[in-house]
DNA sequence: GCCCAGAAGTTGACGTGACAACTCTAGATT
DNA sequence: AATCTAGAGTTGTCACGTCAACTTCTGGGC
């Protein structure tokens, strides 16, 4: 198939919209995170899903696996989350550390952060939406993100309870 | 106006897979970049940037102005590339680093690389996307990225003359 | 029992990005 | 001319994210 040999003027200023946007939303989320609830759209992420969990307790692997993170960023994000005491690691019975639970204070953290971050979201994204663009950026999205599914799975595994940044 | 208290799970889905979406594309692009021309993607961002002006010459200030960067993220990524060779900056009479420019490396790099990550571009983004979706994007796009800029161009009323005189 | 392959988790090095404080210069004010 | 000051550019500090190397456990297979 004949390939142009570069992008069209109207495609890279798409291109460009679309990276911007989504960088200065996301800047945005954080700054609103960090200014009213003192913590970045990483740790909210992690104390979300450890909230979700029974008794807020799980296995680095299983924190890593949810939130589709590669283990060695979940091990630092933990790292700067426990000397902030959002989390604790469990120790093992021979010192080992074998999974990581919510601390009072983190648990109070995320139970004030959720509504209203959830209400930014809606705020920055959502309202600013029509059904047409939503359906057509849903649509989209999942197709990328189910590609790289595929071809970094490779292995069959029906269970894809998949959910990631918050 | 009644508000709902949290986002509809259709939503949440929504919101994951077109963050999950964008983390995953730009990071397959990065490191193809890497990989095909020992480039990240900021990198290749500076230096095209600097290609398109003439004499591959800039002020700092208009770089950071036409990438849409903060300065300080500019002067940080100009050090690094620096070091690499990729760029030089330019002396000004009392020894004042005044500009920036591409190196005869970093002209050779940024040619090389500019067709391909196009390319790529084309690959995963574009030709996922069909035109009504593309449409649909662009259009919300830019409306995010116009309000961001608004927003930025600041005064609580609708002043948009920015010079200060006396 | 012994060995070893691999999983789980951590660590270090490095590049990236944001924000604030700083230095230096050049144009405006007096 | 002496100075004041706004802006350009730099630097430091910190959080985030990736990759690769490492340590410790754990479960076979003999």
């Amino acid at each position: 198939m004949a390939k142009p040999r570069t992008l069209e003027s109207g495609q890279w200023e798409l291109w460009d919209s679309w990276m911007q946007a989504q960088r200065l939303l996301a800047r945005e989320l954080d700054r609103d995170l960090q200014r009213d609830h003192g913590i970045s759209k990483a740790e909210f992420s992690v104390l979300v899903t450890l909230h979700r969990a029974a008794e807020g307790r799980m296995r680095v692997g299983e924190l890593a696996e949810s939130l589709a993170w590669e283990k060695s960023r979940v091990a630092h994000q933990l790292t700067r989350m426990e000397s902030r005491e959002l989390v604790d690691r469990t120790e093992g019975r021979s010192g080992r550390r074998i999974g990581i639970g919510l601390t009072a204070k983190g648990r109070n953290v995320v139970e004030n952060a959720v509504l209203g971050h959830a209400d930014n979201i809606r705020r920055y994204f959502f309202e600013t939406l029509t059904p047409e663009q939503a359906a057509a950026i849903h649509v989209w999205s999942r197709q990328i993100v189910d590609r790289f599914e595929a071809r970094s799975g490779e292995g069959s595994d029906g269970n894809a309870a998949k959910s990631a940044d918050h």
